[in-house]
DNA sequence: GTTTTAATTGAGATATAATCTCATTAGTGA
DNA sequence: TCACTAATGAGATTATATCTCAATTAAAAC
């Protein structure tokens, strides 16, 4: 079961770097097809939870949407735009202990929590003012 | 583009508020063909989302998992298992005002949020001793 | 009660996201 | 250099959800 260093994991792990905002599975194997034509989607799905097993990148996974992958491991929050899809890191302290604010957790035992704030990115909001 | 009143919404609205726990539009369905064999699966769907947007029930979004309906429409928390993949309402006070808590919201208009605690539940913990 | 109408349904195709199978390829330790 | 087996590529499969379209049917109009 020892881990093996391959060309494609390199890559995978290289595009989500590169990519840097929340991509998708999809969006990783189109940016690494543009150069490596052969790797196989089976591969980057593969390498995309490998490397989240080892801790190199972070999977979130997305309320009513694809699983995006964090080149960013920190426990931090996100915004959905309903609009683009496209999800943004959220500026908020991280609140470690927010599990034990449940009155009764009835025998639960938590091993985290997700906050995924939902709206309307500016691009895509008609209303939006930039700053002038 | 008036509704009408069809016997299958009917039995998918009563299907959700019987099965009550955050059922899966699978769940729902499998609910109802046990006594309706000829309801359509695409008929389930279509009226779980109409439901929805009728306000009757509420869809709810999970990270890593198929969307859930829910018969109760307020806004409150859930918790997933991830033995078993069950969702389970938490205990705790809404946060009406959270996405206020953000420092800097970059322009980006927030419509609400979803909070999702992970853990494992009673019935899947070995380790948890319950009450005697 | 009958006719008209278009909303809704059922059946199956399609779309999307992700995983699995398995023969082949290629890292890596010996 | 060789042997071992982890990892890959190709494509099938699974899971979730939506779409298409002819047939049905709820409900308004007559």
């Amino acid at each position: 079961m020892n881990k093996r260093n391959t060309v494609q994991r390199a890559l995978v792990l290289e595009a989500v770097k590169e990519l840097q905002c929340h991509a998708t599975a999809d969006e990783v194997y189109r940016s690494i097809t543009k150069r490596h034509p052969d790797i196989a989607r089976a591969t980057v799905y593969r390498n995309l939870n490998l490397l989240s097993d080892m801790g190199e990148i972070r999977k979130r996974e997305m309320p009513g949407s694809a699983d995006r992958y964090d080149h960013l491991c920190h426990d931090h929050y996100h915004a959905r735009c309903f609009q683009c899809d496209r999800i943004f890191d959220v500026d908020m302290e991280f609140m470690a202990d927010l599990a034990q604010r449940i009155k009764d957790p009835r025998g639960f035992t938590f091993t985290g929590h997700d906050i995924v704030f939902r709206g309307i990115c500016p691009e895509c909001d008609p209303d939006h003012k930039p700053k002038s």
